[in-house]
DNA sequence: CGCTAAGTTGAAAGAAGTCAATGAAAGTGG
DNA sequence: CCACTTTCATTGACTTCTTTCAACTTAGCG
C-alpha cells in the first residue's frame, strides 16, 4: 500500500526506525479546515504535532484584543510537508501563536502520546526532534535580526533574495500582506518598497505574483543601505 | 566531595542518572574570561554547551562589518547557573551570534561528545534538552513579539515587569547600554523612557541600579498605550 | 588628577505607521 | 452569466516615534 502521508520523506522522520514510524503513521488523525479557521489559539493547550499535508497555514502572534486595528506578527507560514507545534511537545505551557489556515488546508495530526512513544522506542526520534528545534531557534533568531538590524527596504530585499536561492523564481503562496507580516511592516510599507523593487527592475509584479528578476540586485539592495 | 557545580541542581539535568551526570562532571572544562572577552564570534563551529559559574555572559547579533556605529542586538544574557549554546548541538551549522563577557566570568564547557553520549545513556538527557529549547523557542518568540507589536516605552514596562515578576526588586547586573540592546532601542531612548518612569514613581534610578518601586504600574504602563 | 566610558539631555532628521480614498480582482448568490 | 460584495493592493498626505548627532555631566579607575 502506498504511503499517503510520506512520512519516510520528511526531514524529521529520516532514519526513523520502520516499525515506529508505522506506529506514528495510524495514530496520526487528519484535520481539515476552510480557509481562515484556526487550528488553534494562543493560550491553548498544546495537542501535539501537525503536519501539512496540503494548503498552507500561518502562525502568527495575535494583536492584542484591546487594540482595534489588526495588527499581527506572522512568526511563520507552512506549507505542504512542513511540521509544525513541535516546540510545544514536551512543554507544559500554553500555545503562545495563533495558527490559522491561509486555505483550504488538510494536517495531520499526531499526540503528544503517540510522539512520546515514539522518542521512548527509537531514540533518534528525539535527537531528530532536537535537530528541528535547533534548526527553528536560528530562524528565529536571524529573525530578530532582521527585524531590530534592518530597515524596512532591507528585510523586504533580504526576503526576496532568500526566496531566490530557495529556487523559486515566482512567489505566489500567500497575499502580501501575510508577507508584510512576517517581515513586520505594514502592508502599505511592503507596497511602497515593492513598487521601487519594480521600477529599478529588480522584480516584476503581476496581479499578486511576484516575479524575481535579479536576485544580485536584490543582494547589493541590503549591503547597500547598511553603508550609506 | 562537595559538587562544586551544581550540575544535579540545575534545571536541565534534573532527574538524570549520577552516573551520567558524574560522566558529564568529569568532561566538563572550567574556562575564564576577562571582561569584553569572547567566547565565541557567529560563524564559529559550535564547541558544545556552557554553564555559566560566575559572571555574566551576553549572547548578540553582530553589527555588520561594514557599519560604523556599533549598533548590535543583544539576544539573552546568562548569569551564573545559566546554560547557553544548547541550541547547536545538534546542528552543523556555525553560531548565529557573538558570545561576549560583560565582567569576570567563569564557565564550564561540556562537549558536544560528552553530551552525545549522556543522550545515549540517558533518554531522559535528550527529553530535558527538548524541553530546554523549546523554552528558549518560546522565549524568542515572545521576544519578537515584543519588538514588532509594542513601541519602546511598551516594551522597556513590559522588561521591568517581568524583572518584578523574576522576585528581583533591583536589576543591576548589567549595564544600561546592554538593556538597551536587548530591547532593541538605543541607550538614548532607554534613557529617555527610564527617566519619564522615574518622574512617574515606577522606578527610581540611582547610578546604574535600578529600583523597581510599582510593578503595577509598570503593567499598566504596557496596557495603556495599547488601548490609546 | 586626568582619562575614559556611561549616562543624560536637547534639537533635528528620517523612517515607518496611520488614515483615507481609489481601483482591481475574486468570490458569492441569484 | 451577471450584478454585488468583499477583500486586496496601491497611492497620497499627515503624524508619530525613534534614531542620530552633539554637547555636557558624572563616575570609575589607573
Amino acid at each position: 500500500m502506498a504511503d499517503p502521508i510520506p512520512f519516510a520523506r520528511m526531514p524529521l522522520f529520516r532514519g526513523i526506525d520502520a516499525e515506529v514510524l508505522d506506529a506514528l503513521r495510524q495514530a496520526a488523525t487528519p484535520q481539515h479546515l476552510r480557509k481562515g479557521e484556526f487550528l488553534f489559539r494562543r493560550g491553548e493547550a498544546c495537542q501535539g504535532l501537525y503536519v501539512v499535508v496540503e494548503g498552507l497555514v500561518k502562525l502568527a502572534l495575535p494583536t492584542a484584543p484591546a487594540s482595534e486595528r489588526t495588527l499581527e506578527r506572522a512568526i511563520e507560514v507552512f506549507g505542504p510537508g512542513a511540521i509544525f507545534g513541535e516546540d510545544a511537545l514536551f512543554l507544559d505551557a500554553p500555545q503562545v501563536a495563533d495558527c490559522q489556515a491561509q486555505a483550504r488546508t488538510t494536517v495531520l495530526h499526531v499526540s503528544k502520546l503517540a510522539l512520546w512513544g515514539a522518542v521512548e522506542r527509537d531514540p533518534l526520534v528525539s535527537t531528530q526532534l532536537l535537530r528541528n528545534l535547533s534548526g527553528r531557534l536560528h530562524t528565529l533568531m536571524r529573525d530578530i535580526e532582521a527585524v531590530s538590524l534592518q530597515n524596512a527596504l532591507q528585510r523586504v530585499a533580504s526576503f526576496l533574495h532568500e526566496q531566490a536561492q530557495a529556487g523559486r523564481r515566482t512567489w505566489l503562496a500567500c497575499t502580501q500582506r501575510v508577507i508584510a507580516s512576517k517581515l513586520g511592516v505594514t502592508p502599505e510599507t511592503l507596497s511602497r518598497v515593492m513598487s521601487r523593487f519594480s521600477a529599478q527592475k529588480l522584480v516584476k509584479l503581476e496581479r499578486g505574483k511576484i516575479f524575481l528578476l535579479d536576485a544580485e540586485g536584490l543582494a547589493r539592495q541590503v549591503a547597500a543601505s547598511n553603508e550609506r
